[in-house]
DNA sequence: TTGATACTTCGAGCGTTTTCGAAGCATCCT
DNA sequence: AGGATGCTTCGAAAACGCTCGAAGTATCAA
């Protein structure tokens, strides 16, 4: 198969709307049961079982089998990443328009899993109360934890520095909001202080969805750790 | 729309074999009539038509109106960005199949433009060369130019600071290379790399196509310049 | 073993999309 | 003005892919 026959294969595939729910359905990192993406999708399981199979083939999913029930999951971070990129295009522009936002909608812009980091307020509050306290330096395209910051992390228990091969700098990369239009923290780094926020039971998940809800104990930790102010 | 549904539609857009190939076509950053999509993507001009207005509708491509001619290229570099991350999922694992490369492929592979830097061969070289002699320092996420690059690329008459708004930190993208599988030099320094090869006569278009050429002059001067060393 | 659950395969129906011929409009050239 | 070029609109035929009922396989539970 050429290329471009590749490349439409798996952009046609992200174009459907049955897919496209269950691949943003994914977007928290987690693995469901075909079950769960149908009813997620809003469609049959003989549905979901043939496009389940079809982005398996395609590798935009892995599974594995459990017993009666399959998981399935997105098969790298570069799925990830391109199902975040094309979100970053699909997203209402909030300053043209100030949709109508439900319940449902409110709690994930508050906060929510973003694959591995955090996004939403809260992703953009962290991001914001680090650059401010001087411990993370970020650019358009690229972002880079200062000594200051490593020192923070260290404090925090979050072991930086043993995930990065590279000895001194430690890069990461900002990820645009959509819903908040501001770059937080993603990246390997991001990733960690996502695990690290669940590990402590700062934050969790609300039942089915992408939103994460932090708790009063992760309320005033994120603030005396990090200086987050939580509006 | 639902924001779910527009997701589908953009991606739904990029699925098209006929409308993947005019994306691909504008990777280079470059505009083009209507008419040079069309025979890049082997259809007639009225369908190129139809989808031309679609994707323009959509956001995804900008037209410019120029006499009888309609000049097309992508809306944003979010949408570039796009686009590259579905190739990076499309193009084929060139570890596991060898695949055989034509003449056309073969000048793709030696050196191209990413939408506005510089991929290929030619991409990759400039990068490791700038690692090699420390001036730049590249992440997985992100990588940022050191002193010594901020001094080489002023001698070089690259102005990177007037470009950030940042004062003190260069960071930049990495952009994972389809053709290499490794990381070339992306973001704004990229660009700003790449039309400092245009302007000075370093490396030419390829007629018709992404792929570049390196002048015998420009093989000299980023030889003496960066140390590059073009196998 | 029997029944229930989770999932897949098959096949037919059916709406959507793509495609291009034909015709129309706008612009340029001489 | 007249003809050529670039592009768009319209309409209809053809192709494609989504969807779900029905039936089949695999696993679990009792």
């Amino acid at each position: 198969m050429s290329n471009n026959a590749r490349f439409a294969e798996i952009a046609a595939l992200a174009g459907d709307p049955g897919r496209a729910s269950m691949l943003n359905g994914l977007m928290d990192g987690r693995a469901l049961t075909a079950s769960e993406l149908a009813q997620l999708a809003g469609i049959t399981a003989q549905t979901a079982s043939s496009h389940l199979t079809r982005m398996t083939e395609a590798g935009l999913l892995a599974v594995e089998k459990q017993g009666r029930h399959r998981y399935h999951r997105l098969a790298s971070p570069a799925v990830a990443q391109m199902i975040e990129s094309i979100m970053r295009l699909a997203a209402p522009d909030v300053t043209v328009k100030p949709v109508r936002t439900g319940p449902r909608d409110a709690a994930l812009r508050a906060g929510r899993t973003c694959y591995d980091h955090l996004a939403g307020h809260l992703g953009v509050a962290i991001t914001d109360a680090l650059i401010d306290g001087g411990h993370l330096d970020l650019g358009l395209d690229a972002g880079e934890v200062t000594d200051s910051g490593l020192a923070l992390f260290d404090r925090a228990g979050i072991d930086i520095e043993a995930m990065t091969a590279k000895r001194g700098r430690i890069l990461c990369r900002p990820c645009l909001d959509w819903s908040e239009r501001r770059p937080h923290l993603a990246g390997a780094i991001g990733a960690a202080l996502c695990s690290h926020c669940f590990d402590n039971g700062w934050i969790r998940r609300i039942e089915g969805t992408r939103a994460v809800s932090v708790t009063p104990n992760g309320q005033r930790q994120l603030r005396e750790t990090f200086g987050v102010s939580l509006a």
